[in-house]
Parts: C-alpha cells; sequence; structure tokens
DNA sequence: GATGACATAAACAAAC
DNA sequence: AGTTTGTTTATGTCAT
C-alpha cells in the first residue's frame, strides 16, 4: 500500500490539499495515523466519507438555502412592511443537525475546520465529483440569484437617481432602498463568505473549476448566515432610518454585524467582488463582515498571492489585482494531477524546511554544548575548519550529536539516518553518489556522512564557513555535472565552490590551486580544448575507477544509489549525470538545484507512476536509515511523464526552484563578479 | 609499515 | 607585466 508520507505533526492547514489528493489518488490513511501500512475496514471508511461528503454537501446547500430565503425576505418586503421569521427549508430534518451547527456560527467553520473534517476522512472521487457537482449547481442558482440582485440593485440605483432630484423621498420608498442596500451587503457579505469557503475548498485541491466556468468569486454562494442573524439583520435594516448612503457614495455606514468598518480602503473588498454586482459602481463599498473572514483569506494576506504576482509554486504569473489572481488561480492551478503533484511538493518542501530547522536548532545546541563543555578535548578544537569540524557540523544534528564528535565513538551502529519528524525523503543511501568522501574522524567511527546531510545542510554550507566533507575532486565533478553542458571552465568551477560553499569564499588561492591541483592530477578530469578556451569534463569510468571499492563492494549501496537518486541532492547531480548516461530514468533537472524538490520530484513521480500499490520489497536492502518514503520509492520508474507539460521539462515548481537564486547555474553565474569578493 | 587517497603548498610554464 | 590556467613535484595526514 502507498505510504502516506504526510505527517500530522507537520500538516498545516494550507497544505492540506495535498493530503486530500493524496488521499484522493491513494485512499490512503488519515493523516492523524502513521501507521506503515493501516488497515481500514473499507466499508466503514465508505460510510464515513459518505457522512461527511454529505455535510459538507449539506452546508452549501443549507447556505444557499438561506440566501433564497433572504431573497424571499426582500420580495416579501417589498410588498408588505414588516417581517417575517426566516424559515429553514426542512428538505432533510434529519440531516440538518450537523448544518444547523454550522450554519449557526459562520465562523465557526473556518477553512481550518473544513480542512479538518476532509482530513480526517477520505472522499472517494465519486463523492467528490458528486459534491462539485453539487457546488456547480449551486453557483448556477446562485448566479440567478445574482441576476435577480442586478435588477433589483438598478432598480435601487433609479430610486436614488430621484431621490437625488426629487429630494425627499417617501419613506417607504427610503426603507425600501435601506433595505435593498442592506441586501447588497448581505451578498457581498456572500460574497466574500462564499469566495473564502470556495478558496479554502480549493486550496484543499477540493473544488476544480471547470474550464468554461467563470471564477470562483463570480459566483457568490450564501453561505455561513443563519435565519436569526438574517432576522436581525433585517429589523435593524428597517428599523433604522436612512443609511448615509448615497449613489456616489461608496462608503456605507451600513453594517450587518453590528461592526461598523471605516476602512479606508474599499478597493480591497472591491477587488474580490462580483463584477456584475458592482457594474453600476454601488457594490464598491467595503464589505462590512469583512472582520469575519480569516485572517488569511484577506486578499492581501493570500499566501500564494503577492506583488502582484501568483506565488504558487513556479508560477509567477503576473495579476494585477486580487481577482484576476483568483482568475488565474482557478484557471492555472486547478484541480489536476499537476497540480496536485505541486502541491505534494509544496508540503514536503515545508517539511523539509521544517526538518530543516529543527535540525539546525540541534545541530545548533549541540554545537554549543559541545564547544562549552568539551572545549579542552584536544580533538575537536585544533583545526576548527577542518574536516574535522565539518563532519560534525554536518552531523551533529542530524544523527547522535555525541556519535559524530571524534571523542565519543562509542556507538559504532550508530544509526545513520537523520532524525525524522516525518518522514524523511533524503536518504543516507546517496552518499556515494557526490562521490568519495573526506574520510576523517566519521568514518573511523563507522558513522559515514551521507550527501544527505550536506544537502540538507546545504544552506548550512552556503552561508557558514565549514568547510564540506568532500573531496575536492567529488565537488569539482559536482560542479561540472550540475552544468547543462556536462563542463565547466575553471573559472566557473570557482564560481561553483564559492557558490555553494561559503568556506570557499576565503582561502582562495589554497582552494583554487587544490581545484587545480586536482584537474590536473585526476584521470576522470578531462580538459577539452573549447572555442572559448578550454573545459573540463568528467570521465566517468575514470572517476568511479578512483575508488572502485566504494560503490562496487556494496551491490545493495548501488541498487540504492539507483533507487534513491530521486533524493538526490544538488551534490549528487553528478551520480543523476552519470545515471542519465546509463540511461537510467531520472528528472535529472527535476533533482538539482535544491534537494528538497529533487526528493519531491520524486514524491511527483511516484505519484504519477502510481506508486500507491508499491511495496516496500526494497526494504530488504535498503540501509537503515532509508526512509518510508525512501523505502516505498519505486526502482522502476517510468520515463514518459503523465503531463505532456511534464514530458518537456521538469514541473515548473522544480524548475522554478533551480532558478533561485542560490542555485542559479554556473552560466549564469559566471556573469556576475564571484570572485571579486573572494580574493 | 606499506599503500592509497587526499590536502596543501609551491615551482614552473604557457596562455591570456 | 600581471594574471590566469595548467602541470608537476613535494610533503603531510589519515585510513585501510
Amino acid at each position: 500500500m502507498f505510504q502516506c508520507v504526510f505527517s500530522s505533526s507537520v500538516l498545516q492547514p494550507h497544505s492540506t490539499s495535498c493530503l486530500f489528493k493524496h488521499l484522493f489518488y491513494h485512499s490512503a490513511t488519515p493523516a492523524s495515523q502513521k501507521q506503515p501500512e493501516p488497515i481500514y475496514s473499507k466499508k466503514t471508511e465508505i460510510q464515513r466519507q459518505t457522512v461527511r461528503a454529505h455535510s459538507v454537501k449539506l452546508f452549501i446547500f443549507s447556505a444557499l438555502q438561506v440566501a433564497r430565503q433572504l431573497l424571499l425576505q426582500q420580495q416579501q418586503q417589498q410588498q408588505v412592511s414588516g417581517l417575517k421569521s426566516p424559515k429553514r427549508n426542512d428538505k432533510q430534518p434529519a440531516l440538518q443537525v450537523p448544518v444547523s451547527v454550522a450554519m449557526m456560527t459562520p465562523q465557526v467553520i473556518t477553512p481550518q475546520q473544513m480542512q479538518q473534517i476532509l482530513q480526517q476522512q477520505v472522499l472517494s472521487p465519486q463523492q467528490l465529483q458528486v459534491l462539485l457537482q453539487q457546488q456547480q449547481a449551486l453557483m448556477l442558482q446562485q448566479q440567478q440569484l445574482q441576476e435577480f440582485y442586478k435588477k433589483q440593485q438598478e432598480q435601487l440605483q433609479l430610486q436614488l437617481l430621484q431621490q437625488q432630484h426629487a429630494g425627499k423621498q417617501p419613506k417607504e420608498q427610503q426603507q425600501v432602498a435601506t433595505q435593498q442596500l442592506a441586501f447588497q451587503q448581505q451578498l457581498l457579505q456572500m460574497q466574500q463568505l462564499q469566495q473564502q469557503h470556495l478558496l479554502s475548498l480549493q486550496r484543499q485541491g477540493l473544488l476544480t473549476i471547470q474550464p468554461g466556468q467563470p471564477a470562483l468569486p463570480l459566483q457568490p454562494l450564501a453561505q455561513g448566515m443563519i435565519p436569526t442573524e438574517l432576522q436581525q439583520l433585517w429589523k435593524e435594516v428597517t428599523s433604522a432610518h436612512s443609511a448615509e448612503e448615497t449613489t456616489g457614495s461608496n462608503h456605507s455606514s451600513l453594517d450587518l454585524t453590528t461592526t461598523c468598518v471605516s476602512s479606508s480602503a474599499p478597493s480591497k473588498t472591491s477587488l474580490i467582488m462580483n463584477p456584475h454586482a458592482s457594474t453600476n459602481g454601488q457594490l464598491s463599498v467595503h464589505t462590512p463582515k469583512r472582520e469575519s473572514l480569516s485572517h488569511e483569506e484577506h486578499p492581501h494576506s493570500h499566501p500564494l498571492y503577492g506583488h502582484g504576482v501568483c506565488k504558487w509554486p513556479g508560477c509567477e504569473a503576473v495579476c494585477e489585482d486580487f481577482q484576476s489572481f483568483l482568475k488565474h488561480l482557478n484557471s492555472e492551478h486547478a484541480l489536476d494531477d499537476r497540480s496536485t503533484a505541486q502541491c505534494r511538493v509544496q508540503m514536503q518542501v515545508v517539511q523539509q524546511l521544517e526538518l530543516q530547522l529543527a535540525k539546525d536548532k540541534e545541530r545548533l545546541q549541540a554545537m554549543m554544548t559541545h564547544l562549552h563543555v568539551k572545549s579542552t578535548e584536544p580533538k575537536a578544537a585544533p583545526q576548527p575548519l577542518n574536516l574535522v569540524s565539518s563532519v560534525t557540523l554536518s552531523k551533529s544534528a542530524s544523527e547522535a550529536s555525541p556519535q559524530s564528535l571524534p571523542h565519543t565513538p562509542t556507538t559504532p551502529t550508530a544509526p545513520i539516518t537523520p532524525v525524522t519528524q516525518g518522514p524523511s525523503v533524503i536518504t543516507t543511501t546517496s552518499m556515494h553518489t557526490v562521490g568519495p568522501i573526506r574520510r576523517r574522524y566519521s568514518d573511523k567511527y563507522n558513522v559515514p556522512i551521507s550527501s544527505a546531510d550536506i544537502a540538507q545542510n546545504q544552506e548550512f554550507y552556503k552561508n557558514a564557513e565549514v568547510r564540506p566533507p568532500f573531496t575536492y575532486a567529488s565537488l569539482i565533478r559536482q560542479a561540472i555535472l550540475e552544468s547543462p553542458e556536462k563542463q565547466l571552465t575553471l573559472n566557473e568551477i570557482y564560481n561553483w565552490f564559492t557558490r555553494m560553499f561559503a568556506y570557499f569564499r576565503r582561502n582562495a588561492a589554497t582552494w583554487k590551486n587544490a581545484v587545480r591541483h586536482n584537474l590536473s592530477l585526476h584521470k576522470c578530469f578531462v580538459r577539452v580544448e573549447n572555442v572559448k578556451g578550454a573545459v573540463w569534463t568528467v570521465d566517468e569510468v575514470e572517476f568511479q575507477k578512483r575508488r572502485p571499492q566504494k560503490i562496487s563492494g556494496n551491490p545493495s549501496l548501488i541498487k540504492n544509489m539507483q533507487t534513491s537518486h530521486a533524493y538526490c541532492t544538488p551534490l549528487n547531480a553528478a551520480l543523476q549525470a552519470s545515471m542519465a548516461e546509463n540511461s537510467i530514468p531520472l528528472y535529472t533537472t527535476a533533482s538539482m538545484g535544491n534537494p528538497t524538490l529533487g526528493n519531491l520530484a520524486s514524491a511527483i513521480r511516484e505519484e504519477l507512476n502510481g506508486a500507491m500499490e508499491h511495496t516496500n520489497s526494497n526494504e530488504s536492502d535498503s540501509s537503515p536509515g532509508r526512509s518510508p518514503l525512501q523505502a516505498v520509492h519505486p526502482v522502476h520508474v517510468k520515463e514518459e511523464p503523465l503531463d505532456p507539460e511534464e514530458a518537456e521539462g521538469p514541473l515548473s515548481l522544480v524548475t522554478t526552484a533551480n532558478h533561485s537564486p542560490d542555485f542559479d547555474h554556473d552560466r549564469d553565474y559566471e556573469d556576475e563578479p564571484v570572485n571579486e569578493d573572494m580574493e
């Protein structure tokens, strides 16, 4: 069974769509349970799903019913002055209980809670389809509602214009106008609530906007309104004298929730307003109930929107305003395989970052502890920047720090797996991918340093002047193989070093000499005359010859190397390249640049491969440190992506990550004055 | 202790 | 002339 890589501990609301998609596709376990192979009663699960899906549907339905009721009230109000208690549609009385609860407290049903609901259950595709169809039907209905409202609005405008010309207006007329305005407010409120709801749904991957379907915010859906509240509103509206609204005023003091909004930025709300409703400008008013919106739903604080750019991973589409962003979001990032994969990627990015943060914290703690307590240790102090220190630093957190310390060689069988709060997608078996690792104390104690550590500490090495525990040859090879042409000039190699490792930003004379020395010394580096001059390439065969015992000695490691290539890091792109040469299917580009994304690319591929049925058959020959995802990573990898976009290149998200400044390629980098600061 | 891998330093030369 | 690039040698450390 597909092993759920999601950890409830790291699962954030914004990433629940990943979970949902995961569940959707794999019918995997609830995130709250991390059993490797959960066994559920399918029947029970389906029942649970059905009930919850039904609840969601009812929730939406009820919201619409309330909206209808409101409309009805207004119609009645126009005919008969007075109030009528809104009645609930009792079509489904038995099932209204949970919905009523939800409706009684609209604020309670937050997107997070919706996500919770969705997390706790597994909606089958059929159920989801039904739900979406329902929602679409509701949208249609709501559109009709909108039409009606539009007419009402025009009527109102006419009336107000008449007011301006005629001066005093009859009280009844004023009342109607007030009510209509109230209705406007209510409708706006509904729109926002609906948008909020739909957005949350969409974020969870629940909602797909069909191609021909208008964007979400254009289809308001009454939600979260309760009869009593509407009644109270109605009372307030009808009892009030005249609102200060006039035709040209966009600042209505009408407050449907007794909270006055004096926002000076009506554009914020107008951005998300229904264009139909705002055609005559009447709806440019700010939404009174904006406060009820959760903070994250605020247009300007949308996680996927900022600085006029869609922040969907790999997108960066320019959206002039929030509305266009929403359109873009719904059209370009709908619920499909790609979005799902990207969502999962993002989730793992977050997960990885959290893991990295935890590890760095732990590392810091270990460093401090070490330096404070054992500063007199003979071996710890001598060479702060030598290999010992780098090894220690690279390992202290992910592995048992004491074991990684030179002076505490106590446990040869120490776990070499990075501590994983959630399932780590980085494998220690990728350690050989970067090539020989400088052997120092760590090997002595049988605690190999993995490039996974390096990868996870990529940022660390880029920012901290800690020497990477790899040989020059390995790093040179890495630099060369990361390049698209698999060849670099000496200067480009220099740049790669300085870019990737803060350590190499100083003592340039030393390590540059070493680089040159290595290039000349090792046969694996071949100098090729080029038009521009000379470039260096890697003879992979020669490189592997250099240390045959390292890899050939352990077949399982080789196998793991191949199977774990997906989790490759920037430092093991070399292996990827070599594997590419050997026609081993690989999303090489996707794995480059960002370790996390490399891992995630594998997750995507895994998903594309339909790896949920994949078993842990490889576990027997996996290293002890393999994470669950690694364990289930398929050896067989389809070469042809399902998505045409993926076929022509890596996922956009991955591509974007590759374009991260930190991982810019040498080719892009060589134009920059890199060496100036290090000389 | 021999050997290999590696780092570091340095001398030297050719090319730029 | 100075710098960069490339080669080679020497030396030391460390692990096997």
